[in-house]
DNA sequence: ATTATTAATTATGAATTCAAAATATACTTT
DNA sequence: AAAGTATATTTTGAATTCATAATTAATAAT
């Protein structure tokens, strides 16, 4: 592997390439990872792989076996709701901060987000609906202007997406979802702060209802 | 070094060793990490070391500039009280669902633990009080249940060490924090659900101001 | 003397090598 | 054929080596 002129460096690079294979269930939740065969694959050495792994079993993607190497977490089931329920927490106390304290010009922003995932739905283009849906959820807590929370919901979403099948699949979820949607944003234009986190809240919980 | 069947992977016993020194400021933050001098120090080599390294980013703690290293992460002041947000909002949590669902063995040992914060206060053991103000905190998260968002507590509590010098060894904040902790163990008791929020809420807020 | 340019040194990123442990395979022995 | 032991293979954890980039030191030029 002679990248030249590396931005980024190796190992986050397969980092990013093994989070892909967990999420696509390419590597399922509790089978071990091959290290020869991945570096085999990805045509690099074992050092970066191996550093790679231990970022992911950081972020919690990876469960370490000491003398018997690395696996892909299974997350027990009953852990599930509390993932969704910090998930929640936060997203929620974001959207009420969005509501309380962004400016004209970011609601506008906001607003015109909603207006693709609208156009999405209409166009019945899942996929697209699917990643704007994510977007709008990432642009609210960019707005609500708090990096930290941020890394911990983008951290806890992650692991959520190893057990989940898209939930959104579920034929009348999509509509559903962009119904919340809908009353989630006017709550924020309307400046109604705890509305907004209430329908936030209250929109995740839906989610998990469907995920289950 | 050749340690005799070792109980944890070397690269965690170093990342360990990091923490200390980050932590104690003998690695500063903002200051470059000189792996050299490191494995001299450790009498490893480089490899354990560089992936305690990238544990450690992944952690917030260190922060890698490619091609150039590694350093301690400096914080930026104006992103404490975010960070101090979503540990409250947590630990808030936290805290009201102990006093709505705990039983009453577990609020037993909680109040237990109370009780050696009262004498270790009464004895003015600083670095006693010290742990068991943690311990306190901790057993709530504990007896909460969510192994999830007590990762994320412990996580950000961590990247708040970085910076903060100790609050607590500011006279008079000793006496008010205990008495802080007095009313809220007596919320939860009570099972005052929304009180209990209210007063943990307070108290970080108050840790917080006294940190800055 | 100060700035540029080049050479030497050092540090980083990544591949390779090596030792010990774990696993799989072959071989006895009954 | 089944169980147990011995041997071979694979895999892990960690040290070492290597190429390239970055930094520092040395030299030359104005």
């Amino acid at each position: 592997m002679n990248k030249i002129l590396a931005n980024k460096p190796l190992y986050e690079e397969v980092a990013d390439l093994i989070r892909d294979k967990i999420f696509t269930h390419e590597l399922a939740p509790g089978s071990w990872i091959d290290e020869k065969q991945l570096t085999d694959q990805f045509g690099i050495s074992r050092t970066p792989l191996r550093e790679a792994i231990k970022v992911l079993a950081s972020e919690g993607l990876i469960t370490m076996k000491i003398r018997r190497g690395a696996y892909v977490t299974e997350v027990d089931i009953q852990e599930i709701p509390q993932i969704f329920h910090v998930i929640a927490l936060l997203e929620g106390n974001a959207c009420k901060t969005v509501a309380l304290n962004a400016s004209d010009i970011e609601l506008e922003s906001l607003d015109a987000l909603h207006l693709k995932l609208e156009k999405a739905a209409a166009d019945r283009d899942i996929n697209r609906f699917f990643e704007l849906n994510q977007d709008f959820h990432d642009k609210i807590q960019e707005i609500s202007g708090n990096r930290w929370m941020r890394k911990v919901i983008t951290d806890l979403r992650q692991v959520l997406k190893l057990q989940r099948r898209n939930s959104l699949t579920k034929l009348g979820r999509l509509e559903q979802s962009l119904q919340e949607h809908r009353l989630i944003l006017s709550a924020i234009i309307a400046r109604k702060g705890d509305l907004a986190e209430e329908l936030m809240i209250n929109h995740l919980k839906q989610g998990q209802a469907a995920a289950i």
